[in-house]
RNA sequence: GGCGCGGUACCCAAGUGGUAAGGGAGAGGUCUGCAAAACCUUUAUGCGUGGGUUCGAUUCCCACCCGCGCCUCCA
């Protein structure tokens, strides 16, 4: 089947076809790192991060742009406030930004670029707007004239008559002819930082970056831009309009745009306070990749409501897969191979492919490899499954997993690297660290303590097993059962199967 | 007010003009020293409400109700 999304440009489903034969260019709206993202940003990030990891899958080279908005009003009273120099302030969360990323599995892009680093080429662009009449000057800024841009309003299919009447229209205090233009250029003010330039010295209005720095790296028109819901206005509309003006070509082919993550009936926004980071999660006990799978099982287009319950559905089913691919790796079983089960395993492959084909149907995706696992493991108990069969389901699971990426149980270690949680002694040595900088509460990581918790080491967990199945062996079940119930207290589960006692950090 | 999205079982959620995927949770059973994991059985005559089209609608059309988003910085 081919490979299908909804282009908020032409509201419909569209079949997918890049500009150039197994080539994608695509770009993606990244944070403002004025603060750490919450997750509802990373909802829209894993939506990406999907998106491109289906493409390559389906063996498009895909060139994807990423940019980091380090420069508006945000960061600005953030950097001001931390009396530090803007750079200094914005590349902390983008630090940040980047240990989240792992921690989620997020594919990092081949071009992540910041804004402050292209303002020259933001000043040319803006630079042949006003050679092609599309800009005016007023009191040092440099707006877009709106009305001399035919087809402004087709992406998000505003009326532009309807923004007058009733209206809340823009309150910035900058002085526009028309209350829909926007400014490229802002004039310096007191006390900001700014940029010496032909068009006088100021700082870039926020929608020019994307239209440079997209075009800069895949072209006056590429195939894919994205981003959350909340950007198709007045975002993506004004960089359609800057774009197209300047260059007279189509922009993008196809806008692909996310829902947004809901809390008790509310978007999940910085503004309204509702929100978690994903280290506010991680200090709750909650791990990166069950907020991953949470944040991928509802597709793209839908509102998803976050609740801590629909969290802890999200770490049950993805232990249920991994018990399942244990299962498959570690049980032995009779020789040769099953026909009907090889013919299974395709099978479920094909129904994967074609649920993400069909404008990334993550639902379906996931309920074809839960398919696949239940008959596969009433296979096995009923002893059909044979040892040959095992690389086909294995084949199908990796090959699921290279999209949803949430298999792998690294979390303990992932999250022992940054320094979230700590071994024992460990722990012990950063309360030192923190008590003696006076109880600031920060690591040499950068992390605040709250964040740290602490965690035996895989060693010591072993040696209990070893104590305990000297104990069974013994038929001591009451000290085994002791020491099953200790280290399910300090967060260790056993499980008694054929191969061994196999363990798991719950 | 304009534009858009959505209302499916206890919770999350897919889907189709032909009689409701999947996950979680609950109940009963099998297996196990006991657990855990796994398996089996079971939980929506029903898909916001009212009309209409049709042999047949949850799926198409109309109206209405409810929730949310965007229209202002925002993933």
């Amino acid at each position: 089947m081919p490979l299908r999304f909804y282009n908020t440009l032409s509201s419909r489903v569209e079949e997918f076809q890049p500009l150039e034969p197994n080539k994608v260019r695509m770009y993606t709206c990244g944070l403002t790192v004025y603060d750490y993202a919450h997750i509802g940003n990373y909802r829209t990030f894993i939506f990406q991060d999907i998106l491109r990891r289906h493409l390559r899958y389906r063996g498009y080279e895909v060139l994807h742009v990423m940019n980091l908005t380090d420069v508006d009003d945000n960061t600005i009273r953030g950097a001001k406030a931390a009396g530090i120099p803007l750079r200094d302030f914005t590349d902390k969360y983008i630090n940040a930004f980047e240990v989240d990323a792992q921690l989620l599995n997020l594919q990092r892009p081949e071009i992540v670029v910041r804004a402050t680093d292209h303002v020259d080429d933001m000043v040319k662009l803006i630079q042949v707007l006003e050679a092609k009449g599309f800009a005016y000057r007023s009191d040092g800024s440099v707006y877009f004239s709106v009305r001399d841009f035919p087809g402004y309003g087709k992406l998000a299919q505003i009326d532009l008559s309807g923004l007058r009447a009733g209206a809340r229209v823009d309150s910035d205090k900058y002085d526009k002819t028309d209350p829909r233009d926007f400014v490229l250029w802002k004039a310096a003010k007191e006390d900001e930082p700014y940029w010496d330039s032909p068009l006088g010295r100021g700082r870039p209005g926020w929608h020019i970056e994307c239209s440079v720095m997209s075009m800069k790296y895949l072209g006056e028109t590429f195939d894919i831009h994205s981003g959350g819901s909340d950007l198709v206005f007045p975002h993506h509309e004004n960089e359609i309009a800057q774009s197209e003006a300047a260059t007279g070509k189509p922009f993008v082919r196809y806008w692909l745009h996310g829902e947004h993550l809901i809390v008790n009936g509310e978007k999940m926004s910085k503004s309204l306070g509702n929100f978690f980071t994903l280290r506010d999660l991680i200090a709750k006990g909650h791990k990166p990749t069950a907020i991953r799978y949470l944040l991928a099982s509802v597709p793209f287009r839908k509102p998803l409501n976050f609740t801590f319950d629909g969290l802890h559905q999200a770490q049950q089913s993805i232990d249920r897969l991994r018990n399942f691919r244990y299962r498959l790796t570690m049980e032995k079983f009779p020789a040769g191979e099953s026909s009907e089960l090889q013919e299974r395993a395709r099978a479920a492959r094909q129904a994967f492919e074609d649920a993400l084909d069909d404008n990334l149907n993550t639902a379906e995706a996931l309920a074809a490899i839960f398919d696949l696992v239940r008959d596969a493991n009433t296979a096995m108990d009923r002893r059909e499954f044979h040892d040959s069969d095992r690389a086909a389901f294995l084949d199908v699971l990796e090959r699921w997993d290279r999209i949803f990426a949430v298999l792998e149980d690294n979390d303990h270690t992932k999250l022992l690297k940054f320094g979230f949680i700590a071994t024992v002694e460990k722990s012990r040595a950063a309360d030192a660290v923190i008590s003696k900088e006076g109880g600031s509460g920060v690591t040499p990581n950068g992390y605040t303590s709250a964040v740290l918790t602490e965690a035996l080491a895989d060693e010591e967990i072993e040696k209990r097993i070893a104590e305990r199945n000297a104990a069974r062996r013994r038929g001591d079940f009451a000290s085994a059962d002791k020491i099953r119930a200790e280290l399910l207290a300090a967060g260790v589960i056993l499980e008694d199967t054929k191969a061994g006692t196999r363990w798991k950090r719950k």
